[in-house]
DNA sequence: AGTGAAAGGCCACCGTC
DNA sequence: GACGGTGGCCTTTCACT
């Protein structure tokens, strides 16, 4: 699908505020709501536009620690380790890259003594497990949601 | 601030879709919308509801690239390293970590040569550099976006 | 692809319990 | 803290351009 700088102007604002009714959006961008609603339709269609989601702070809900973490996987046991960490509680993104590691990963843990159990107790006995490196985050310095517009 | 059942349930909603009416969250709670708004507007001030995006497929505008970059500074020289990063184009997240980095970036690019050109060019040059290495997403097997509830 | 109009639905804000 | 009611705004659709 073609975006145009319509299309892109209605993007940035959704990603900034994506409860904008249309009709404030229509305003910005100086064109009727209709137009809005019917370019994003055409947009959430086309899977541009994949969702709508609350961002809610981890901390309110027990979630003090957060951390990447890198895992080298047994060969031939990719499929196996993959779908045991996708049931790992916790555990919300699943990358498969180059570099160091076989597979990054994003996890959420309520303690230091909840991330022990879910590194030492889950995944380093899973099937394939070769090795991993925890990177627990400090902070954060920088954080802009969404892509580029 | 304490969060109630009710609560949590109202933030699983906004989570999966934050476009959902208040009217259509009232009911599947079984409760008035007044109440939900109410209550949404409790936790937005009190920072447990930090904002509504819209989410965007980043190949749609031409993010076909997407890496984690892991960084070591030179001791003394962090937050001028910071300061860069955060200016760089492409680079969305900036976290500092324990373990084998000092800071991992989420970074997103239109192309390799695009990466290229934020790593050798930017990155690489910069005030306190030292090391890093860039691990480019080939896939991504599991994501659940936001904090489990 | 964009528009205005219109019906129905929704939001936000009361006062009340 | 939760509720019902209300006025104004918003969404959605449609015929027309």
């Amino acid at each position: 699908m073609e975006l145009d700088d319509t299309d892109r102007e209605i993007l940035r604002i959704l990603q900034e505020d994506a409860r904008t009714p249309f009709s404030e959006v229509a305003r910005r961008i100086d064109m009727s709501s209709a137009t809005v609603h019917d370019r994003v339709s055409r947009m959430e269609e086309a899977g541009v536009l994949t969702g709508y989601r609350a961002e809610v702070d981890p901390k309110a809900l027990g979630y003090g620690v957060s951390a990447f973490v890198g895992l080298r996987v047994r060969q031939g046991h990719e499929e196996e380790a993959l779908e045991t960490l996708r049931a790992v509680e916790g555990v919300r993104e699943v990358h498969l890259t180059t570099g160091e590691y076989d597979v990054m990963m994003r996890v959420y843990a309520e303690s230091t003594d909840d991330l022990r159990d879910l590194m030492f107790g889950q995944i380093a006995t899973m099937d394939g497990f070769d090795r991993s490196q925890t990177m627990v985050i400090l902070g954060t310095d920088y954080e802009e949601s969404g892509v580029p517009i």
